[in-house]
DNA sequence: CCATTTTTAGTAATGATTACTATTTTTAAA
DNA sequence: TTTAAAAATAGTAATCATTACTAAAAATGG
């Protein structure tokens, strides 16, 4: 599949360029309206989709549709299969030193808390590559 | 408020405990359904966010409900209000050091890749406190 | 036991996103 | 430049995770 040029994609990045609000899809559309006013919201929502796919813009966060929850409440990290969608924990002795590295990035920023996840395909993993996004 | 001890509150915990799958809400639904029939959907989702909410379980991912996007595709770091749900770009030299180890935790995990985000209160924040998850 | 608070099941509503479709636009080659 | 194929569009309907609502039931603490 090819990119056509058109002009709705065209505004649609630009105007997301402009901005450093990371807008959701509706905001977007809203901005964008002013300069093409037919425009449909599934536009704007497949021109992104297909712009964060081609690497043309960034789609901020990882986590799927659904929330998940864990049982196990201490600190530990978790690995996410861009194919099924399934999540697992994983464990690795540095990140006890990324962690004291952050402590300090907190204190900078002013910040509360960070969160840091992983993507990886499952080791046996066979199923089809799943919208996590 | 206090938590009053039910049965429904019971089985959905201690399941969650066993499975080491972080499970969305719909999944331990029908897990839980096979001590309890009756429960409710709703019920499990009440009892997740309640014991989330008060640090007994782990409700994976920060994100909030609608997916947001960025311009910048450059690699940089984003911390979102938990009140007003806003995100914001986020810089500090101390990152550079947090990367370099984690593309060895990268190696060891036989991992993709990773994703890092900030939580913290805008200064300018006085709106309410929004439910970002 | 009893009044108050909390929780429940069941159902309806919400809201973000995706799917569908007939039409229009873009593309690239003749 | 036509022109046929491919891609994209606006508008609408459908989906699906989650939340809200409600009357009834259960738990709590005196």
């Amino acid at each position: 599949m090819k990119f056509s040029r058109t002009s709705q994609r065209r505004v649609i990045l630009s105007e997301l360029r402009k901005l450093k609000s990371h807008p959701t899809a509706d905001e977007l559309y809203t901005i964008v309206r002013e300069k093409l006013p037919q425009i449909s919201l599934g536009t704007v929502y497949r021109n992104l989709d297909q712009m964060a796919e081609a690497g043309i813009v960034q789609r901020l966060e990882l986590c799927g549709r659904q929330k998940r929850f864990d049982g196990n409440i201490d600190r530990h990290y978790h690995m996410r299969c861009p194919d099924c969608g399934a999540v697992k924990d994983v464990e690795n002795d540095r990140m006890s030193h990324v962690e004291s590295i952050l402590s300090d990035v907190l204190e900078d920023l002013d910040a509360e808390g960070f969160w840091i996840e992983f993507t990886g395909q499952c080791k046996d993993c066979n199923k089809p590559r799943v919208e996590i996004i």
